[in-house]
DNA sequence: ATTCCACTAAACACACTGTTCAGTGGTATA
DNA sequence: TATACCACTGAACAGTGTGTTTAGTGGAAT
């Protein structure tokens, strides 16, 4: 049985994970060195490099991580059906869930996101949604119909905007709730419509 | 006569400084050297220390200056001048004066604000951009009048969406004048107006 | 019993850091 | 013309972090 063995991986793996993003709620990315690492996660420096490649790895694979979580979330996003269900005064349930996974990895978002670190969480983050935000809205031709702005610019002024909502709530230590902060999106999906 | 050597240090500062951001280009901020700065400057890696603290010392300097350059231009811009000349058809000089800042300037905004790099310039304008859109929108009572999202989430959301217009500019490497910018962030500031 | 595996501890060469210090050559000043 | 000034050079310095390697430990699987 290897089952062990992949759980004591496992372990190690997340305590070095847990560890890190503590360090980096205090110091700049680039001033964690692996030793500072290894000392809070309770290893030896050599057993990092069993891990990860280094730090940028260990950054790279909590990011993919964070970005496959919320792509889960997101698929089940249908936003013309979004707007019919807003219209009639509902809030739909698969837009509350992608705030609560947010809520629930608000630590790494923040981090990430945080103007301490780091090497562009933001840039990725954005160009993940740009892709779903282009991907569904070119399956629904009527959302562009009447838009004066190039499609490019569109996208990129849409999800920067729905960035800045994410980033003002984990700035603002999420007072908000998952469905106040829906409710906001639908209000900002509605207005784009009147492009 | 101390111009001589004033003109010295700055010539030395400037060849630093571009040569900095054309290693920048290429390479990650945390792989750029001192000693790749002053190699490709000429200089000797001493010399470097003469004029700045470290490379973040250089960094912040640079966006420093080009944030400063941006403010001038951000002064002169007056939401409601902007918004009664749009409604006669005119586009303002000040708001075109604003891209073209940028444009004269796209090689540092590319770089500071590119995935290759670096610490939080994007956060950095981000901040910069609110304080002004705050400013000039609380002069303006009415501008938030019927707003049924909260102030810092109505910001948050206006001036992301206004840099992702820009970096979607830069990103397209400028092909849009600035005066067809100026007319796309018109019609985002409507939007907002609707709110 | 022995092979396997995650991990440790220590050492390695290497790269980059920021500082120092004596020296060079052009520029301004008296 | 002498000399004081100034930006800059070249070389050395200790310090810190890097990624790799090596021999060894102890528990788990076969």
């Amino acid at each position: 049985m290897t089952a062990v063995y992949d759980e004591m991986n496992a372990k190690t793996r997340e305590k070095i994970q847990q560890q890190f993003l503590q360090l980096l709620k205090d110091k700049n990315f680039m001033k964690v060195s692996v030793q500072d690492i290894a000392t809070a996660a309770n290893i030896n420096r050599g057993t990092f490099y069993l891990h990860y490649l280094d730090k940028y790895d260990l950054l790279d694979q909590m990011e993919e991580n964070l970005l496959a979580g919320l792509e889960m979330h997101l698929e089940l996003l249908q936003p013309d059906f979004l707007l019919s269900e807003a219209a009639k005064g509902h809030t739909s349930n698969h837009a509350v869930e992608v705030f609560r996974y947010i809520q629930l990895n608000a630590d790494a978002f923040q981090v990430f996101l945080g103007s301490n670190n780091h090497v562009g969480f933001h840039k990725r983050l954005k160009l993940f949604f740009v892709e779903h935000f282009l991907e569904k809205m070119m399956k629904n031709e009527n959302f562009f119909k009447g838009a004066t702005v190039p499609h490019d610019y569109l996208s990129s002024f849409a999800t920067s905007a729905f960035l800045g909502l994410v980033e003002q709530w984990l700035d603002n230590e999420l007072v908000e709730t998952p469905t106040e902060m829906a409710e906001m999106y639908i209000q900002i999906i509605f207005f784009i419509r009147n492009l």
